[in-house]
DNA sequence: AGCTAACCGAGACGGTACGTCAAGTCTTCGG
DNA sequence: CCGAAGACTTGACGTACCGTCTCGGTTAGCT
């Protein structure tokens, strides 16, 4: 049985919700530690009892902010079912959780173990998925059944991720479509 | 006529080798200014005087080291221009040039003004080149004239970027025909 | 009541003793901010929590390490007064605490609020006293009353400093009399 | 017989009279080494060549500018002739000459061959001539054969001299005599 | 008259130290 | 024992100033 006072649920969501604030705000500053203490009314210790590093808050304020977002159905209209997931996909590029992601990409460049438990903890579990949806359609007979699935997918999801990074353009809804045809049909005539 | 000591070349040139080589080794914490100084052997004041920050000269480093790097030609064959051009870039984006991009994407996350300068001088001519050559195969009728060109571009660069940017596998010179082809032919049955 | 981690005296006092001693010593190049914060096993930024420049440690560092070192009595004898009072004055100029003396002055030269500081906190308490001492005298008819007390004290103090500034002699305990004697009774036969 | 182009006593004589001006004007900032150049017109190579440091040239500008200014006559009066002096000492320290002294003295705490240089050329003249009139003064009975010579002198000049370096007050003219006669006849009733 | 050495203004360069900033740790008080 | 406050260590950043070096160009004496 825990001793003394016990923790402060209500501070550890504070937190987190300060940070996406703070960092999906996206305003130059890049919001600090003190920042995100002082923005949910919170010592630095508090932070830093429960979390390892300013990355680690990061990196939960997006895994909590993100979750129930992008679902990829499995019916019989592959075409639909993936522009529905590239919508999903795409509002939450454009929302805050965006900024986070950029960040963590940012924070993956510095540092690779920081890079491993991002692939692992988020991006593996939507690779599975949309990977599971795509061999679907292959064994449905939908998608040709000598595609490297990989690079299949990163031309799916390319095109968002590469707008996000790079931001030479803003990702809308009604690209969702057309990205998903592209890949499927193709571009030729 | 400029007057005075005339700027040492060579400095500048072993500043923007010794960042290409330090921050491309890619080791843990990325060359601080002082390595790089120490490397190029020059004084920090040196680096200050032409360039107004880190990130700065890495940027020029990362201009540098990779311009022609990667040509995009315009022959007949769209698939082979594409496979080729996209060889090159697989081929920088696993060299040390690699590394710098991330650093720059990484910097461009925490600061907008860093950000627009990356587009505009790296990013835009090459894209530029890219957006020319697919519209010729466009007047040329090998390619569909309602398609999205930037979407499609981003189509066929999006999985080598994603992949420097995430990291979740590496590209490899044989997978630029696989990903011509899937955004040309597409990946339906 | 002051909240979070109380300031840590030891290392404001090990950071003054430090400057005290390196300082003091005057070993050729004057003790760097560095070589003052590894000495006293702090970081640089502890310093300059607590003082705005190099110049204001050093300045603390003299305060502290000279305060009751130089007492003026006021006994009948003003002869025997000021001598003793002398002689405590030449010992703290032999001592590190006259290298600090020099260092204020010579940063007094380049700066005139570090001048007015060092006049206000240094030299005029100090010569408070010296002044009311010398108008006992004056009351007492030991001295004329018709003298500018001001003069007479600087001809008193003068030649100590001139040694400690200039160094063409140094001063030594038995002088304080001699100093005494030469403004009191005058040079004449 | 020397080759090449002469040397120009022009940039000379304008660099020392800039570093004159400069530090002489006392104004904050102390006079950095490419001021002196700008203010002179001249290249700082060319303060380099004839004078091997900043402090070498403020030494110089020092020497140069105050040269004739303090005659010590020879006359049978001891109080006139030494109250004269101590005029021609305060005019000069009240000049833009003082500050170039405190800035020597300043120099002389940083480095000890700095001191030893200002003691030979600067000092050592001028208190030799001091002493010689003080030991006539002494042979012709004016003043007592007992006293410590160099002491009575730091006694005389300390006054001016404590207020060059501290500062807390400036000396005036009407107090050369009052110095003197503090000094000769004593301040005892 | 041309050659060459030493000068000149301009300003970039190596070096040393300064003072600042942000991440992450440690300490004290109060609940 | 938890949480707030804030002082602390660490380590990198960018700036300032000194004294040196190099450039294009000028001004002599020597051949």
């Amino acid at each position: 049985m825990p001793r003394g006072r016990t923790r402060d649920e209500a501070a550890h969501r504070r937190i987190l919700e300060a940070t996406y604030e703070l960092i999906g705000s996206g305003d130059a500053s890049h919001a600090k530690v003190d920042d995100i203490a002082k923005a949910a009314g919170v010592a630095k210790q508090t932070i830093y009892r429960w979390w390892p590093s300013r990355t680690a808050v990061i990196f939960d304020a997006l895994l909590e902010g993100t979750v129930q977002a992008t679902p990829l159905g499995s019916s019989d209209d592959l075409r639909e079912d993936f522009t529905t997931h590239l919508q999903g996909v795409i509002r939450v590029f454009n929302s805050p959780t965006g900024q986070l992601i950029r960040e963590m990409l940012a924070a993956s460049a510095h540092d690779p173990q920081t890079a491993e438990e991002f692939r692992q903890r988020f991006w593996a579990p939507r690779r599975a998925r949309s990977k599971a949806r795509l061999q679907e359609a292959i064994d449905a007979g939908q998608v040709r059944d000598d595609i490297d699935i990989e690079l299949a997918l990163d031309a799916l999801y390319g095109p968002v991720w590469l707008r996000l990074t790079v931001g030479h353009k803003r990702s809308t809804q009604q690209q969702a479509a057309t990205i998903v045809s592209n890949i499927i049909d193709g571009i030729a005539r």
